[in-house]
DNA sequence: ATGGTTGAGCGTCAA
């Protein structure tokens, strides 16, 4: 089972570079973050055009919302909290049915938290920090959660290597010890990040590079925002990673290219 | 210190 995650920033404008995402990655099941459309206005007819008839999603007019879609059959986990009570469209679960039995999977989209990491003056990202202590908790309160996947638009850099410049980043909103902090302890509920697990520590790994830059490549001002954790117990069927790197390139794409986790499931 | 770009949708706000 390959699982693709994608911040697609706007669903409606960017429909047309999903069958270049399933011919490069063949993925199973696709989490999309920031897909900007409503419900009753979510394009019906692409999750059978590409392959991934069954579907959840949780949408808004303008901002979040989310996606799943899936080869095999889903199951839509309705009883998921109503995060910091915005009802703003920013998580979706799912149990999808694999060998062994279903795998939950949760698509979230972390508030991205303002400019000033401060959260007594930047509602934003008092929003932020309270989003991420809630879910926190939610998964704390599961304890020994199993076949569990949780992907999605995190919004934070916990290590010193997902971004360009640990030193200069140490203050800008993504990367600040608050957020690396309280991502770790939310990992650290029954989780492994997925992705880490084939990138060593050491080695510097971006999936966002922002729309500011001239030459994202040449600059490779980069941050990795996007994540795949996985309860521990499904370690052992983790295949491989591949960060389509060549997505920042396509035309009119998204400033996230996608992240995609091999299982063996 | 500032600016740089994009999306949604029509004035800005969010990222």
């Amino acid at each position: 089972m390959r699982l693709v995650t994608w911040n697609i920033n706007s669903l409606r404008l960017r429909a047309g570079l999903l069958p270049r995402l399933m011919a490069d990655l063949a993925p199973d099941v696709i989490c999309l973050q920031e897909t900007k459309v409503p419900d009753e206005l979510f394009p019906s007819d692409l999750p059978e055009a590409l392959g991934l008839p069954y579907v959840a999603y949780r949408g808004m007019k303008s901002y979040n919302g989310v996606a799943i879609l899936s080869r095999r059959p889903l199951r839509v986990l309705e009883a998921t909290p109503d995060w910091c009570g915005k009802n703003d469209r920013r998580h979706v679960a799912v149990a999808i049915d694999a060998a062994g039995g279903p795998v939950e999977v949760h698509n979230f989209y972390v508030p991205a938290g303002g400019d000033v990491p401060d959260p007594d003056t930047n509602p934003k990202f008092a929003h932020k920090l309270k989003f991420i202590a809630e879910a926190r908790d939610y998964f704390r309160m599961r304890s020994q959660f199993a076949r569990l996947v949780l992907a999605g638009d995190l919004n934070i850099a916990p290590l010193e290597n997902d971004v360009w410049s640990h030193r200069q980043l140490l203050d800008v909103v993504s990367h600040t010890p608050p957020e690396t902090t309280a991502l770790t302890a939310w990992l650290d509920t029954g989780f492994i990040d997925a992705v880490r697990r084939f990138v060593p520590a050491d080695q510097k790994h971006f999936t966002w590079w922002s729309y500011r830059n001239r030459d994202w490549r040449a600059s490779d001002r980069g941050r990795r925002l996007d994540h795949v954790w996985v309860s521990q117990d499904l370690t052992p069927a983790l295949q491989r990673q591949v960060t389509l790197k060549q997505a920042r390139d396509w035309p009119q794409t998204s400033d996230h290219v996608p992240v995609c986790v091999e299982f063996a499931l």
